[in-house]
DNA sequence: GCTTGTTGGTGACTAAGTCACTAAATATCT
DNA sequence: AGATATTTAGTGACTTAGTCACCAACAAGC
């Protein structure tokens, strides 16, 4: 609690933050608080605007929304090193009944306040270089999600998505729905496509499995651009 | 050029600027630059890193995105009043293959270097809620954008889009062909489409325009969410 | 072993996008 | 003005994607 407790310094971990000045980072490590999410619970929810920044230092967290009918659609997801931009819009937006942050995996960040965010950006450029920064890429990422849901087929997606979550193994372990929610499509549409991948031989299909047999020919197909 | 040269202050019919503190505001109007844009001239384009920030006083420019397959699509409009969040995002941006911006009317502009916008930034706190509401709000528009794409029926974003792009005569000015690509959509889709809705008597369809007779029908099935 | 909830399969249908081609309206050229 | 070119719109036939209703297979708990 004092000026030379030995704080675990998670500042110097993060990417973005590492080559803020000294006394920056201080500032920072004093007066954020560390908060632990566990795995499926809810990070932030459509309709409460957030009074705090996160920065996640482990774990990820999906982000999605749910159409007035009840459809959903994984927007991106904010990994470990990335400041959640959807807690940071909710500190600026009017509109807050649009997203929903659900951890993936037991998530540990540190929590900034509004004030505190505010003090930094005016202090420090780095500070705000990272902040807008990570706001251009995730426009330009959304620029590039419209692009593909408009224009590209569903069969590519998928084979994107599997190539994408897919662990070392080349095992996805995901159900229909959930990768239909990936998608933004219906489930029985991921059905039917995940059996044609299965009769050509790309992937081994069973309960809550998909499993990637032959790489190249969905990379391949992923790499179409229509 | 001295400390009372009477100057047009753009600052002040700027609703997110007029705020600022009379310092601020002066150096801003002393090292921004008007410039001018013709009507569908390029006012950023894909692939080219801008190094300025614009901030629109008079005219709309159209953002768009053109697929690999030549697709198009328009993403937002940036008007009079608002910063133009892509001279923003490129400032910042890795990836710059991502939109271009034509000016629909004449555009009229405030151009200020990533220097003063830096600058701005650390030192008004009103500047900083300006960009950032920016940011977020575009970042919410572009969740509702996937949202609609994804999950909406074409009918009713083809009635939303009508209704949005009349004038006060409610006619609107453009080809099939140009609403495809404000829907994201091939333009065989719009020009049936069009036809369904002028058998049902909602609208009256001639080359180059579309009148929209029956309003209320129109908004109805533009209020469907699915 | 039976029940219950979850996950996946399927047929039939509607909506949307693609392709190839035609036709009509307008602009341009001489 | 008349001929020609260009732009804009219309259409049938087909493929792909999404919807709806329902059933089957599997897993977990009693």
């Amino acid at each position: 609690m004092t000026a030379n407790t030995p704080i675990t310094p998670w500042v110097e971990n993060f990417p973005g933050l590492s080559q803020l000045d000294d006394s920056t980072k201080s500032i920072l490590l004093a007066r954020s608080k560390l908060v632990n999410f566990a795995t499926d619970s809810r990070v932030f929810e459509s309709g409460k605007a957030s009074s705090n920044l996160l920065f996640l230092l482990e774990g990820t967290v999906r982000v999605q929304r749910t159409s007035e009918t009840g459809r959903e659609i994984v927007l991106f997801r904010a990994l470990a090193g990335e400041s959640c931009i959807m807690t940071n819009a909710c500190l600026f937006a009017y509109q807050v009944n649009t997203a929903e942050g659900i951890a993936e995996t037991p998530v540990r960040a540190a929590s900034i306040p509004k004030q505190l965010f505010d003090e930094l950006l005016a202090e420090s450029s780095t500070f705000r270089d990272f902040v807008l920064s990570a706001f251009s890429k995730r426009i330009t990422d959304l620029f590039q999600m419209v692009d593909e849901i408009a224009f590209k087929r569903l069969d590519v997606r998928l084979a994107e998505k599997l190539i994408e979550l897919a662990n070392e193994q080349g095992i996805v372990a995901t159900t229909h729905q959930k990768m239909s929610v990936e998608l933004g499509t219906a489930r029985e549409v991921v059905s039917r496509q995940l059996k044609k991948f299965q009769q050509n031989g790309w992937v081994d299909v069973s309960r809550g499995k998909v499993n990637i047999i032959n790489r190249p020919e969905l990379l391949n197909l992923s790499e179409q651009n229509s």
